[in-house]
DNA sequence: TGCCGGTGTTAGCGGTCGCTAACACGGCAG
DNA sequence: CTGCCGTGTTAGCGACCGCTAACACCGGCA
């Protein structure tokens, strides 16, 4: 059954957000999800495969879901603004994956944090050539710097709770397109 | 002697960074300052309050400065830059503090986390009603909802490394003014 | 000189954690 | 009916971790 992976990776996610991936045991994620503790290994063959799983498969969605709706736009300002509008959904949408995504690579396996590296690297590239392709004569590090400062400006989402869900994403859609106007103009 | 508190401090927040709170264990800090385990008892009562030192000074730190540099700014639109040019050098000069705290306040244990979370309410309050102050209508909870976004911008640094110091901090402040501008236009 | 406080060492305790072993039980196929 | 597979249980092992105990060394001071 597949269902029940998903619900204990949904799980997971909330708790090795709130605690980090070592403040977390096998226990407290089962008892998440109203099982008991090593019933786990009959769904995940380790705790680090589990966050492996998590993280790659999140990776994985950033990078098809951006370049898909990159790909779909137009000119390339209005690839930008599918970009900025995709990430600010996602934020809002996963809060928990956003967090553990940028928190708990470091405790990935070898194979896992270079897979998610990877996947990771490719995304920021769509953003970068979508910058550059928005704004002539920006170069490829200062594209990058600005995809990265973007990141962390939606990525604030899980400390944002005082707006609605609507409002918010309005709020960070003008910010971080008001963000790279300011920078292309300079 | 102090020095060496500050010294152990110093290279906790790196690990801490790089692998979590709870990733990191007694020997591995002392290994980092010469000593060997058990040695960081002379100097801190518990890995507990190490990291309570550790979250309250950076919070002490911030909202010392921030006000500082606010009150002392003779237009609210120089204040903003003000606290603009302070958040981001704090964060390009101490990236590590700036990972750690986002990251393991909820490691802390209930006396100082309620300490650290006050004094970052009072942070982010300066932040509050000098964007109100320099953007008429702003509304409170729009306003606190930049202030978190900004954070998050330019928090970005420790994943931003393809500048050098004088362009990263040239390029975040305008990002951040940008997305600021934008906003208030709206 | 002799003591003493500050700072370091190693050994080891109690608890927790990830994981395995052994077993139970229900639903479906032959 | 029987046997098996998927999914759950509890008991417990071995490793690790935070921390304490007991002891050692050194520098300054009566």
């Amino acid at each position: 059954m597949t269902a029940r992976r998903d619900e204990i990776l949904a799980a997971a996610a909330e708790l090795f957000a709130r605690h980090g991936f070592h403040g977390v045991g096998i226990d407290d994620i089962g008892a998440a999800v109203g099982i008991s503790g090593p019933a786990l290994y009959r769904h995940f063959s380790s705790k680090d495969a589990l966050l492996g799983e998590m993280l790659t498969s999140i990776s994985k969605d950033l990078l098809e879901g951006g370049s898909a709706r990159a790909a779909a736009a137009e000119t390339p300002a209005e690839a930008l603004r599918e970009l900025v509008a995709f990430q600010t959904d996602f934020a809002l949408t996963h809060p928990a994956l956003i967090t553990v995504h940028e928190r708990d690579l470091g405790n990935l396996r070898d194979a896992d944090r270079h897979e998610v590296r990877t996947l990771q690297r490719r995304y920021v590239e769509v953003w970068v050539q979508t910058i550059q392709a928005a704004y002539a004569g920006v170069s490829e590090e200062r594209a990058r710097a600005c995809a990265h400062a973007v990141f962390g400006l939606i990525n604030s989402t899980p400390h944002n709770r005082y707006l609605d869900k609507p409002e918010l994403t309005r709020l960070l859609h003008d910010l971080a397109l008001g963000a790279l106007d300011a920078v292309a103009v300079a």
